[in-house]
DNA sequence: GTACTTGCAAATAATTTGCAAATAT
DNA sequence: ATATTTGCAAATTATTTGCAAGTAC
């Protein structure tokens, strides 16, 4: 862990790198799906016993800072954190298991260019989040391993 | 209040158009920002006194599943709300005054299918949010007139 | 008249902070 | 050796729920 882009980005900041860090790392590179600071803690507290939540919060958020980590945003409860998994990283978020997985995000650059001309905005960053199946949860019938339930009961975007 | 599209939606849906309900849409469609649910309480107590939290939240939450009304999802601070005000409303927010504009999401298409593709998921909807200054704020010297600060002190997206 | 709504107060959940003890460097 | 980091407990903040009283239709 200690050899990682996020054990390095923290010590390039001059911070410590102690066993809640590299334990809370570990999660983060281990993990698939987006996780709650609360989810983390207890994948955490298997490599670090007594890592408190309080760390873990801390810990997101330095993480966050040196932009190795991002919150992940869903209509029904928010701040989830996924680590960016390729440059740039926009997220798609499964509905079925809460994978997260990264994509460029290439071909956005003309949409907000227009966006912007047309509103006289000043675009400084934008945040896309895709939300579907993955295959395996296409195939397993649909959200039958699902956790965190649909999106609302009418039409919406 | 009455025939707006957020009034007929309630009444559409069964639901009584109440004057708290009534105070709370007019909050929504004279605000260009995003407001939280404490904000919309604070306007809409000065045409509906004695207007509670309890029944914000929940109104806003009808508004939101009846898609006249959306979450904005901001790093610091999640779950404002902001009406929709263009066909399949995304948002650009200003940094600075908070104000919201929607843009509709036409030119993602291509994105999203080269991505689905790519992955395999299947995609069901997209959040798309862009974050700037608007013309106003860009000219009075940036985020002067601010309120939330900013997204952190490292690079991120 | 009746079913839907409201607002209060209380319950829950999520997140942050103060601070003394522990620890990485 | 020392400044950073930790974890607890407490404080804050955000959101939800039960329920009797009020109200739109």
């Amino acid at each position: 862990m200690r050899d990682t882009a996020m054990g390095k980005g923290l010590r390039a900041r001059g911070l410590r790198l102690t066993s809640q860090r590299l334990a809370i790392i570990k999660v983060l590179l281990e993990a698939d799906e987006h996780l709650t600071p609360a989810e983390v803690l207890e994948r955490g507290a298997g490599d670090c016993p007594g890592l408190g939540l309080t760390t873990v919060y801390r810990t997101l958020e330095l993480l966050r800072k040196s932009g190795h980590v991002q919150r992940v945003h869903l209509e029904e409860g928010c701040h989830a954190y996924a680590r960016l998994q390729e440059k740039e990283g926009h997220h798609l978020v499964c509905q079925g298991c809460h994978r997260v997985v990264g994509f460029p995000c290439t071909g956005l650059a003309d949409l907000v260019d227009e966006t912007a001309q047309r509103t006289g905005f000043s675009v400084e960053s934008h945040l896309l989040e895709l939300v579907g199946l993955c295959p395996a949860c296409q195939e397993s019938d649909s959200i039958e391993c699902n956790a965190a339930g649909g999106t609302g009961d009418l039409p919406s975007v």
